[in-house]
DNA sequence: GCGGTGATAGAT
DNA sequence: TCTATCACCGCC
């Protein structure tokens, strides 16, 4: 929860052979554990979501509709965090990041990368600027009707500043 | 609005 | 093994 708010504003960074790929990040949601019926760790600790009770830190990425990627922030404990959009910075200008799947293939994520520390290469968060608590707007999750009251939390977090924020429902 | 796509979890 | 489901996106 706390996380979601400090991560908007920081920089996340892939390098591709050499190059890096870099987005600030302006949206985010918090899937807070087990008990959370729209988190996957709702499931229990399973092959796909042992890496979310695992160090806080690490990327929890899956696939989703067969077709995109999504990243997470993994907090420990079944908890995490997704980046839903970030700002276009070094190396990714023209391409869409508004949206988790568009920014995972933005910065040309692959699922090899699950699991894996965040605190350096290849992918890595890097501090930027923290967003003031008076620039985020607080709001339900996205594309999580089917997990009851649990969909009406306030749990995402968004930079109102900012024209990359993503535009789902 | 609708369908593609494949990993996952639970059922059979 | 089979089947339903899914933290999305692009095009109609």
């Amino acid at each position: 929860m706390s996380l979601a708010r400090a991560l908007l504003g920081m920089d996340l960074v892939h390098v591709v052979r050499g190059r890096a790929r870099a987005g600030r990040i302006v949206e985010t949601e918090a899937y807070i554990g087990p008990e959370d019926l729209a988190c996957h760790a709702s499931k229990g600790r399973t092959a796909r979501t042992e890496v979310m009770f695992g160090p806080a830190g690490h990327a929890y990425l899956f696939l989703v509709y067969g077709l995109h990627l999504c990243v997470n922030v993994v907090v420990g404990e079944g908890a995490a965090v997704l980046i839903r959009a970030l700002e276009p910075g070094e190396g990714m200008q023209g391409l869409r990041t508004d949206g988790p799947g568009r920014l995972t293939r933005a910065l040309g994520l692959c699922l090899e990368l699950n699991a894996r520390p965040l605190d350096r290469a290849p992918l890595f968060v890097a501090r930027g600027v923290p967003v003031p608590r008076r620039h985020i707007e607080v709001s339900r999750r996205i594309g999580v009707d089917y997990a009851g009251e649990w969909a009406s939390r306030p749990f995402r977090f968004h930079d109102r500043r900012s024209p990359f924020v993503s535009q789902g429902r």
